[in-house]
RNA sequence: GUCCCCAUUGACUAGGGGUUAGGUCACCACCCUUUCAAGGUGGCGGCGGGGGUUCAAAUCCCCCUGGGGACGCCA
């Protein structure tokens, strides 16, 4: 008996093994590398990612580069760089398809064989002219098929499309049904022989098992064309969800004009990846509860194909910059030490000094990590400049000579400390300014203003100790002579 | 010109026949406080318009308006 349930149990596994290795889910990631990875581009890899991940699934990269006349080697690298810093990784791939270009043949072949395709002579000029000519007459603007049964052998290969409708419902909206005629008999591979885009996207996500496809917007009419292929090869079409599109705050799409686009520029300017993808996340999916910060798992294990919108996103720099500080605000100081210093080495500026001490006095201020640089450049240079305007607002406030022998009696107090930490130098002015019969803020701020040049920083106490004794006690005799 | 998509505060969104229309960013105020942040508390502000259906519409249907996309030997 019991050997029985064991057999049974085993049974049952493996055939739950199959069924899962059958339902897989297989997604996929295809930019064409004719640029840099945007950020539409990265948060379409990144709800496939998501998904993949969340449901136990593959995905798969490939490199949609048909169009060598655009693409490139260095888009690649690029769009590589830009999935790996946002944390993107890929089971299979990068396929590239002009690598598989005897598969594309071979498939093209097929469609000749069996009267789906046929070849097509019209010039580039005839082409406009029959589009010029439809738009006059109010038809949709295409190809009016004239050499479907001339029997050419050369030329572009077009898609017999045949009469009727076709039709798909998406994962994230309503049914969409397209006329084939206004489809029209599009090209699947050039005269030079190079296949198209929806011709090889089609036949690659039948052969590398895609079970959907989630990609752009502005995808929407080639998935009937791509339907059509898929019926004419007599492969099982994946299911398909069109994501929409990200725009600028004037609601146009995003492009360079409202800022940065390419991911990357995002990691120059300072923001952690963490936050960038939580960021991206949520631009189009959202959990029912609303939240707002989500670590990477728990990302993956609550994300839905659901519960994502149909509406399009505005990107907002404002929300994005919130996020990132929380991000920094959590992160590791090392961590972010790391990453500072590479900033430090592009603007040639010296960070060395306990850096990761003043990023601790940082971390909940900034919103993006080269801020450091300025709202505590007095921690990265031994000389400071105490601006003209801060002279004025506060170490003449209360009255130039009564500064003067605040600084100075607080030079006094602070270079006689045996130990210089924010403790000590806390309660020492504290002390000081009790035995002076005035507010501790009397002091403080003068003190600000000659250690820092600022009337903003973190802690003083903090500061100062961060700085140093030596340095606190010059800093003050330099401020001495400001004040006048 | 033809086809198609979208519509909740300034932004991201929840809600999908009966809710004081909820959350987050931004903004404002107050608290905390050595300044600035952070944090805490509170506040401002919204269902694009018009018709239906219904006892009841942000929610369902239609029209309009607005925004966007596609119509390549680009992807």
């Amino acid at each position: 008996m019991d050997g029985f349930v064991i057999v049974e149990t085993r049974l049952i596994a493996s055939l739950l093994h199959i069924l899962q290795e059958v339902t897989m889910t297989t997604v996929r990631f295809a930019p064409s590398p004719t640029g840099y990875l945007h950020v539409g581009g990265a948060r379409t890899a990144l709800f496939n990612w998501l998904y993949a991940r969340n449901t136990g699934g593959k995905f798969i990269l490939r490199i949609e580069d048909t169009d060598v006349k655009r693409s490139t080697q260095a888009a690649t690298q690029a769009i590589l760089d830009g999935l790996m810093w946002l944390g993107i990784d890929w089971d299979e791939g990068p396929y590239f398809q002009s690598e598989r270009l005897p598969i594309y043949q071979e498939y093209a072949q097929k469609l000749i064989d069996e009267d789906n395709a046929y070849y097509c002579t019209c010039s580039v000029d005839e082409l406009d002219e029959q589009k010029k000519q439809a738009i006059s007459i109010g038809r949709a603007a295409g190809y009016d098929r004239r050499c479907r049964d001339k029997g050419a052998k050369q030329g572009v290969l077009r898609l017999k499309a045949p009469i009727g409708n076709t039709v798909f419902h998406d994962l994230f909206r309503d049914r969409f049904e397209f006329d084939n005629s206004l489809i029209g008999d599009f090209v699947l591979v050039r005269s030079d022989g190079m296949p198209t885009y929806n011709f090889t996207c089609a036949v690659d996500d039948a052969l590398m098992g895609m079970t959907h496809v989630i990609r752009g917007d502005d995808h929407i009419p080639n998935t009937p064309k791509q339907l059509l292929i898929l019926a004419a090869l007599v492969f099982n079409p994946p299911r398909f969800g069109h994501l929409p599109l990200i725009l600028g705050t004037d609601k146009s799409p995003l492009s360079k004009r409202h800022g940065a686009v390419s991911v990357m520029a995002y990691q120059e300017q300072g923001f952690l990846p963490e936050a960038m993808v939580n960021y991206l996340a949520l631009l189009g999916w959202s959990t029912t509860d609303s939240q707002q910060l989500f670590s990477k798992e728990e990302m993956i294990k609550k994300f839905s194909l659901k519960r994502i919108t149909k509406n399009p996103a505005v990107f907002d720099m404002e929300k994005l910059q919130w996020m990132n500080g929380v991000y920094i605000k959590q992160a590791n100081p090392e961590k972010l030490a790391n990453l500072c210093r590479e900033f430090t080495s592009q603007k040639g500026k010296i960070g060395d000094i306990q850096l990761e001490e003043i990023i601790k006095l940082y971390q909940g201020r900034i919103k993006v990590l080269p801020e450091i640089y300025q709202l505590g450049d007095f921690f990265f240079s031994p000389e400071i400049h105490i601006p003209e305007k801060i002279c004025q607002e506060v170490l003449s406030m209360s009255g130039v000579e009564e500064v003067r022998e605040i600084l100075t009696e607080t030079k006094k107090v602070l270079s006689a400390l045996e130990i210089f930490n924010p403790d000590t130098i806390e309660q020492a002015i504290r002390t000081m300014a009790e035995r002076l019969g005035i507010k501790a803020a009397d002091i403080i701020h003068p003190l600000r203003a000659v250690l820092t040049g600022k009337k903003v920083s973190p802690g003083i106490f903090e500061v100062a100790a961060l700085l140093g004794q030596e340095m606190v006690v010059q800093r003050i005799e330099g401020g001495l002579c400001m004040v006048r």
